[in-house]
DNA sequence: AATATAGTTAGCTGCATTGCTAACTAAATA
DNA sequence: TATTTAGTTAGCAATGCAGCTAACTATATT
């Protein structure tokens, strides 16, 4: 019953997760710059970067001492896809809704 | 810095508060209602129901005894709006990357 | 060979989240 | 008026998450 949405939706709880996406949006980068923006100690950052991995929003590969991260596309579009749907659900029952409130109107006539 | 998002994706991490968004999204609902397809206790079930109105995700008026929800279009859009623009982003990067290689295929003529 | 750099592992702390039960209020129904 | 129904409040226990430091490995660089 545990979707893949819940481990998405709860990567992208976090602001720093989700600044990682908005870098990586624009390509590849390193550990040490996906980490430079950010306060925190490594170990903390890389568990964020960890979190993106499993999910799978996030691959990598490590070449030398470097490890080069990439975006994935495929989670971000699932969610956006289940997102799309439920919009989709209650914009067509506010339309039935919005279709009904006008028939009501035209016992004026 | 903790942005609208934040607290959005967070709601949406939990399967049951996932589960609440699907049936209100085909129309407003009493607690009961919405508490009935879940096993657990109905004040437990009754946080997640305040996480997704704090969020403002959900939205509730109480009538007599008999509190009816419905959804609130707004943080969904935006958070879809988001996933859209990094997708956005990093299609745009993919595509200039075929057309790179392309243009190195040429090389060829 | 020595040092600096890039990343990793282990382990601790504090706070938030998710589940529960028990007990309560307020409204509807008998 | 007594009872049932709908929802709420309070408080407890277990777990997970986000932050830290210290100490380590492996690869470049000088």
């Amino acid at each position: 019953m545990t979707n893949q949405l819940d481990s998405f939706f709860g990567a992208m709880a976090d602001p720093t997760r989700r600044a990682v996406i908005e870098q990586l949006a624009s390509g590849p980068a390193s550990v040490s710059e996906l980490h430079a923006p950010h306060q925190m100690a490594l170990p903390t950052f890389m568990r964020h970067l960890r979190v993106l991995e499993d999910t799978g929003i996030v691959r990598s590969i490590k070449k030398g001492r470097v490890r080069t991260c990439h975006i994935e596309a495929a989670p971000l579009i699932e969610a956006q896809g289940w997102l799309a749907w439920q919009r989709e659900i209650w914009e067509s029952r506010l339309e039935r809704l919005d279709a009904l409130a006008k028939s009501i109107e035209n016992f004026d006539d």
